[in-house]
DNA sequence: AATTAATTTGCAACAATGTTGCAAAAGTAC
DNA sequence: GTACTTTTGCAACATTGTTGCAAATTAATT
């Protein structure tokens, strides 16, 4: 099951054009273990400070680039990544999904199934994308 | 006109219960100017490095905590703050519309007059507040 | 208008987060 | 295994945000 996960996740990256690493290999791991988006703080604590923080910055940068991870807009100054489970894989991001931050847990969320509503803006304005962050109470806190 | 807005700053603060201060004044005054939402650093540029950091930052935390200002979500390190127009103003935000960041010119404004979409999340979810934030290039920017 | 009381500010010191250059290490291709 | 390419770790620095505390400012009271 984890060596599963393993020969996923480095199909994954080969897929991408990039070279299996240590540290490319234990982040995917913590996304496809992690049930919420994660934070790069995170990635410091839950590998267990092996890696450098500099490395963690530049391997989350690279997986946005290569369209395996994407983010989530928060209002403080905290950076949420999530993985592309589905389509998105090469080089746009099209998670048109909306995202619910747990006010009870902390923890944030894809919800993959629930789209983005079609939005009406007023004449002029050119919409490229749109993000949905929903707050509230998730599933699990009942 | 510079000082018909002054007048409605002291009043605002007033109504809100603080105490009229320079800083206070200032920041409120570059809000009122701006045509879009505003971030840290730019009370620093804006207001020619008069103000103490520190003190930028409890004004903003006060504002807020007034219902004054309100922040809008960012997938960078920033915190943006815009000013809140209409109805909330004490202790709850209703800023219940859309914002509009323009990839070309940079600015995030305030759509006011457009609502957010009534979402319909999965069962068990527990709604408290929907933001939405919409990227693309804004009338000016044509 | 002067005194008093409460609030706000600026400074220093610190913590957390993010960036860049460069040499050593690891990965990939031959 | 060797050569070539990419990635990593370290150091050094920049930016952003927080806290305690004394001085300054504002508001309330006489
Ligand atoms: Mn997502
Ligand atoms: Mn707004
Ligand atoms: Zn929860
Ligand atoms: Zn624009």
């Amino acid at each position: 099951m984890a060596s599963k996960n393993k020969e996923l996740i480095v199909e994954l990256l080969k897929s991408s054009k990039l070279s299996v690493t240590d540290t490319r290999v234990k982040i995917l791991e913590l996304f496809l273990k992690s049930n919420g988006a994660l934070e790069h703080a995170d990635f410091e604590k839950l590998s267990g400070k092996s890696f450098d923080r500099v490395t963690i910055y530049r391997t989350l940068q690279t997986f946005l680039d290569k369209g395996i991870v994407h983010k989530i807009p928060t209002t403080d100054t905290s950076v949420r990544y999530a993985i592309c489970r589905s389509e998105c894989r090469e080089h746009e991001h099209h998670d048109h999904h909306v995202h619910f931050r747990c006010e009870e847990c902390g923890s944030t969320q894809c919800l993959e199934e629930t789209d983005i509503p079609v939005l009406s803006l007023p004449k002029g304005y050119d919409v490229h994308n749109v993000e949905v962050v929903v707050s509230g109470v998730c599933k699990a806190c009942h």
